[in-house]
RNA sequence: GGGCGCAUAGCUCAGUUGGCUAGAGCAUCUCGUUUACACCGAGGAGGUCGGGGGUUCGAAUCCCUCUGCGCCCACCA
């Protein structure tokens, strides 16, 4: 059979993946234990970036792994309708096109989105395969779709009954440019330095970053301890402003900051939400300044009504200048201005009408005990019934939960799952079906991230039990540390309150990927890697690996492209080794016969073992780079370098097809591409890797540790030809004196390997006596003196070494004699020391010797 | 302001319960086409484990402290 040289995964991956779609591979085999992992939703607007590459990537391992185990195993994908992101994103296309979304009226507006959802989906899907993940697309679901919706408007109605949902006007984050609430997990803070403006009010000088704003202030708030203020809390003041004489009362709160500004401010409670809550504690009115396009609203102000925010900052200031109230202008006031995320606008802080979610309120009933949100969120990570890997965002989680309030569930978007209430004359009623004429429903939609907290059982098809009965709660749920509080709260939230259950037993929360420096990739900054054109140019296997391999758990990952050529290298070499490994051995010899064993063999099947074993391990306890890491190593450190290279003098077959069948199936979860195309030569009928390796311990071998003896021989012949610049030279004359068994029975390979075909075992080395210091153990290697090169070279290392050795040496002898250490150590670590010294000793008489052969030859 | 991290070879990172004479990959230097692989092989050089202090027979690892960097939350009239 002829193999290529190389993987042409140009040629393969797609086929290999249409393939296994046609045979539904992917879909779960009946077994009496079950694994389950739902893939978190890409947004529907997306193309694939490194992020969603990382969380597949881990995630297909998982689900691999546990499917070539035995379990029933799903992997359910999906799509997130991301309500936001995808309304500005259309509104934004449509705006190119001179179309503006109001005009387009809400009906016409939702078909364009869902064209346009229609095709990027279908893209982000393909992209998703181009990653070899192994999800169900049989069972593929979208946020949006109508039996979803449906869920999402019951659970709305049934929170809502059992008192959880209520109705009130508080402040929230308006976006006055797309006209939305937005919640305060979706705030971005940007640095702005901006004008600090000091003005005279009445008695006092009040300072303020937002003149607009003051139109009806008529408090003013000091401190109580304000030694400046103390005398006039509490009194009235007739107070020349901006429109006319007003009248303003002082009060006095411990929030305000007597070091900022002047100490004392005035307050406007509809547009702060300080101001708001200073204003509900005193009892003072709430007056609308700016409307929700962010413009003063004419019935305030007769000069700047239907001005925007910035017009109006400064005709206010004008106006105070003419009146000489202006008393100090810091023009380099450093704030933080809250913006959209999304990519709105700067946030205007509203009084409005909002659906809130009480977390607080007691009065749910999970397994048995009364409890609120806040304390179930708190109660399933705190008893361990949900594991965060790594442990320490337990930490975060919990930090954000004590801090919790009201959840704000509504937006003013057009996209997304409408709110089931009505309203007619001031009553509401909350309801699927209009209640009758007259009655208009709410135009408010719901929070993205309601919808998506239900992910875990809906994307199973609730309320149809088929597939919830057996794979809820979820194994693991798999996504960026990013969206801990967005994503994962929320599902424990809707998943404990519907499901009366946990929504997933493990959390594992993988971190961002960045670029070489450390920074955030960007499109606009073109650091970016996109994982497509990675795929294109080395293939689906070295960037998954690229991903995995080191990488920790939450931990950001510095992804470039050297990086992934380093895997694409990689790849190579398990291809090539495998090829090598089918070239030369005897297909029919599968069965492994105890008694032709030679030492390597049994050194390679122990260690083989070894590795099966602590991949399954690592794997279990999601330490993916571990794993990873150990089969490069044993492939490239074992299996190529000593094994093969000696099975080149004597080949066992069987030997060879078992160790190559375990490298090829612990690799699959990592490279399935690679690994599924070298499979087929193996095995034409398995269209897939479909079982995990058994660890044998019947092919674990105690002398297995004896090769150790003969790869320090090898290497020290390699080395002390090298110190004296011969090792192209194969008839160097080389004695052996040794009594090792091993090392004498495998003086072929011993040649082979050390390019060395001239040398003998003897025990009379008086004329060779130059010895090699690298052996631990009592076996000596002799060059004849004639055929030394460098030696004033190799003087100088020779005596550094023996410095270092020394120290060493004094180290371990201190060690030993002293009492406190020999009093307290462990028996096994003064076992270890008594070694090591030895050891060094033996090598520092070897290099006494060696020391003293070079200086006769100089 | 509150919380969570990180700092180990030129670069990227391992180092799980304290036992380390501190490892790997990439890069670098020397040498090499031999039954697979030059997308390869052999050998070498390279480190006061951020600084200081403490606990201990023993610290990269535990504690304190300082310095630098990052993330999250809160918030700025």
């Amino acid at each position: 059979m002829e193999i290529a040289k190389n993987f042409d995964f140009e040629k393969y991956e797609t086929e290999i993946y249409e393939r296994w779609e046609k045979n539904k591979c992917f879909e779960p085999i009946k077994s009496d234990k079950q694994y389950s992992i739902i893939m978190p939703p890409p947004n529907a607007t997306g193309i694939l970036h490194l992020g969603h590459s990382i969380g597949l990537t881990i995630q297909d391992i998982l689900v691999r792994f546990k499917r070539m185990q035995g379990y029933e195993t799903i992997y359910v994908p999906g799509t997130d309708h991301a309500a936001i992101a995808t309304e500005s994103k259309v509104a934004q296309i449509l705006g190119e096109q001179g179309i503006e979304r109001n005009s387009l009226g809400r009906e016409k507006f939702l078909e364009e989105v869902d064209k346009y959802v229609k095709n990027s989906q279908s893209n982000i899907i393909e992209q998703t395969k181009l990653m070899g993940v192994s999800a169900d697309w049989s069972k593929l679901r979208y946020t949006m779709e109508e039996d979803i919706s449906e869920q999402v408007q019951d659970i709305f109605i049934k929170m809502y009954n059992d008192g959880l949902i209520y109705r009130s006007g508080r402040i929230v984050n308006w976006d006055p440019n797309l006209e939305t609430t937005v919640s305060d997990d979706e705030l971005e803070y940007e640095t702005k330095t901006d004008n600090f403006y000091y003005f005279q009010f009445g008695p006092v000088v009040i300072s303020t970053a937002r003149p607009e704003t003051k139109f009806a202030d008529k408090t003013i708030v000091v401190h109580p301890e304000d030694e400046r203020y103390k005398e006039i809390i509490g009194k009235e003041f007739d107070v020349e402003w901006i429109e006319g004489t007003i009248k303003a009362k002082v009060i006095s709160d411990e929030c305000i900051d007597m070091e900022l500004g002047t100490g004392a401010m005035t307050i406007t409670p509809a547009h702060s939400l300080v101001d708001f809550e200073l204003a509900q504690k005193h009892d003072l009115e709430i007056k609308q300044i700016i409307d929700l396009e962010g413009k003063i609203i004419p019935s305030v102000s007769k000069t700047c009504g239907g001005l925007s925010v910035k017009q109006a900052r400064k005709k206010v200031t004008e106006i105070l200048e003419e009146k000489g109230l202006v008393v100090k202008i810091d023009n380099k006031y450093k704030h933080n201005v809250a913006v959209n995320y999304r990519g709105g606008g700067t946030i205007e802080p509203q009084v409005m009408k909002q659906w809130w979610l009480d977390v607080n309120k007691k009065t749910i009933n999970y397994k048995g005990k009364t409890l609120s949100f806040k304390e179930i969120l708190q109660n399933v990570v705190r008893e361990n019934e949900i594991k965060i890997t790594p442990n320490r965002f337990e930490k975060n989680y919990f930090n954000w939960i004590d801090n919790l309030q009201d959840w704000c569930l509504s937006r003013q978007i057009w996209f997304g799952h409408r709110i089931p209430a009505w309203f007619k004359d001031g009553q509401i009623k909350v309801q699927i079906q209009s209640p009758g004429k007259g009655w208009q429903q709410d135009p408010d939609t719901l929070d993205t991230w309601y919808s998506a907290g239900m992910w875990p059982f809906t994307a199973l098809g609730y309320p149809n039990t088929d597939l919830t009965d057996k794979f809820y709660p979820g194994s693991c749920l798999e996504t960026g540390n990013d969206i801990i509080f967005f994503w994962v709260a929320r599902m424990i939230l809707f998943g404990t309150y519907v499901m009366n259950d946990i929504p997933f037993k493990d959390v594992y929360l993988h971190g961002m990927v960045v670029d070489k420096n450390g920074k955030k990739m960007s499109k606009t900054k073109g650091n970016g890697i996109d994982p497509r054109e990675m795929i294109a140019k080395y293939g689906t296997d070295p960037l998954r690996l690229s991903l995995v391999i080191g990488s920790s758990p939450g931990e950001k990952l510095r992804l470039y492209e050297e990086k992934i050529a380093t895997y694409k290298n990689f790849v190579t070499k398990v291809w090539n080794s495998v090829r090598f490994a089918l070239m030369y051995t005897n297909s029919n010899e599968t069965t492994i016969d105890n008694t032709k064993l030679n030492i390597q063999d049994k050194w390679i099947l122990s260690e083989c073992q070894n590795l099966i074993n602590s991949v399954t391990e690592n794997l279990e306890s999601y330490r993916f780079s571990d794993a990873g890491n150990q089969i490069y190593n044993f492939l490239r450190n074992k299996l190529c370098d000593w094994y093969l290279e000696m099975s080149k003098v004597e080949t066992n077959s069987a030997v060879v097809l078992h160790v190559i069948d375990a490298c090829l199936k612990l690799l699959h979860p990592f490279t399935p591409m690679a690994t599924t195309k070298l499979y087929s030569y193996i095995n034409e009928n398995e269209l897939m890797l479909e079982s995990w390796p058994e660890v044998k311990t019947e092919l674990i071998f105690e002398e297995a540790k004896e090769m150790e003896k003969l790869i320090q021989t090898v290497t020290a012949i390699r080395r002390i030809k090298k110190e004296f610049d011969l090792q192209t030279d194969k008839q160097v004359p080389i004695k052996l004196q040794t009594q090792q068994k091993y090392i004498i029975e495998s003086l072929e390979v011993i040649k082979k390997l050390s390019n060395s075909e001239n040398i003998e075992l003897s025990n009379n080395s008086e004329k060779l006596k130059l010895p090699s210091e690298h052996l631990s153990f009592a076996t000596d290697i002799y060059l004849k003196l004639e055929n030394l090169n460098n030696i004033q070279e190799q003087v100088e290392k020779t005596e550094k070494q023996l410095n270092k050795i020394e120290k060493q040496l004094t180290n371990f002898t201190n060690k030993l004699s002293n009492k406190k250490f020999t009093d307290n150590a462990p028996g096994d670590i003064i076992e270890k020391v008594e070694t090591e010294k030895d050891k060094a000793q033996e090598l520092l008489n070897n290099l006494i010797h060696k020391l003293n052969v070079l200086k006769e030859c100089l």
